[in-house]
DNA sequence: ACCTGAACACCGTTCAAGT
DNA sequence: ACCTGAACACCGTTCAAGT
């Protein structure tokens, strides 16, 4: 008996050929159903329905493979604020704040961001965002072109700090650590105690946004 | 013909029990030696002349290894800073810049930290040793208390971004991207241009350094 | 030019079984 | 209590060979 290739052809419909582009959006699917972990070479070439060794014809290796995806999540980040009214310090913590989330749901995405830092649209539409509000509050140019790097730098490395859920344990070992903590080794550490830990997340982080847009705005260059 | 077992005990010495501190000692040796991407369970287990499944009875998994490591080279940090002379904020950041530097010897450890955050007493040190800079330069204490964390969460951030050395086309693509931005599509990046890229990386880093001394000395809490 | 199979050189972690 | 062998379930990347 001879095998029907077309009936079965139509069935499954034929193997789209491959493009950089198509690898990009299996790979946003994959770290959408599965978590950026499962997002390897060997597990997006089998959704891809094709050898792992394809994949090197469009992307250089993982980290770049990563670096695509983010470039790609980021249009997920709400940029309204910057046309809103409002205090331009409170609209640019909003930006930030929404960045901050999408890296928050996508465990490693944040950490992968500091490596292969990204340059796609989607994060040059973000930069321009922040550049505007910064703009906005009269800061000076030299002080917003070396501070949106670290704005930018900071909020990542919170949302990689805060993505993966710390164990309670580890969370102990700090805190007891800092509760351990004699006045004779450490006065200052001892003396500060439960405030060093104290207060909640979004209060702390409200509180270091504004810190550091107070910092670029009256820390004038050399 | 017997073997003999007590003569070759001899001539390479008796296998020393696994303890602990054994494990974290030969993974200090090795990354070292082979750097942080090979301290690995089955490669430290080898050093170890032991079955890579013996290393659990001691260390709850990889990520644990690596955040005992960190505390371990984080003895490296020069804190005689605290003790001169000079203005406090420069002592601060002289301080950061050596925490900087071992970060920065050893790629990958940096972004380690940022999601296994240590807790030995280095790491301990090193906060006492920020703290008292702080209380030096009369920055109120709910102030440090916040502000610490996010002055080492940064600095590692900022480590972790330049451990990794940026190949040449990564570093053109967003350069590329960042020339390429037109004045209609991105205004304020095509005003700022070549600043957004431009000065020497140490006084980025001196500067945002103070920035951030800055911000926390002058953002009250709420 | 693109795609594949196969291989090389690795991983973390668990678990039954031994001492 | 500690240690081991073996297994399970994966990885990234390269390369000769095919189309």
């Amino acid at each position: 008996m001879i095998s029907e290739p077309t009936r079965s052809r139509r069935e499954r419909p034929a193997k789209p050929a491959l493009t950089r582009e198509g690898i990009v959006a299996a790979s946003v699917d994959l770290v959408r159903s599965e978590g950026l972990k499962r997002v390897t070479m060997r597990r997006l070439a089998e959704a891809l329905d094709t050898a792992p060794a394809s994949l090197y014809v469009y992307v250089r290796n993982t980290a770049e493979l990563h670096a695509a995806v983010l470039d790609e999540l980021l249009g997920e980040v709400d940029l309204t604020p910057v046309h809103t009214t409002g205090e331009w310090q409170d609209r640019l913590a909003d930006v930030l704040r929404s960045y901050m989330r999408v890296l928050f749901t996508h465990p490693g995405l944040a950490a992968s961001a500091l490596v292969a830092r990204p340059s796609g649209p989607n994060y040059l539409s973000l930069v321009e965002a922040l550049l505007e509000l910064l703009a906005e509050g009269d800061v000076p140019d030299g002080q917003a072109s070396w501070g949106i790097d670290l704005l930018l730098l900071t909020a990542t490395a919170n949302a990689a700090e805060h993505a993966v859920p710390r164990s309670e344990e580890d969370w102990d070992a700090l805190t007891v650590a800092l509760r351990a903590a004699t006045p004779d080794t450490y006065p200052r550490i001892a003396a500060l105690g439960e405030d060093l830990l104290s207060g909640p997340p979004p209060a702390r982080l409200s509180w270091g946004l504004r810190m550091l847009i107070n910092g670029i705005a009256n820390t004038p260059r050399p």
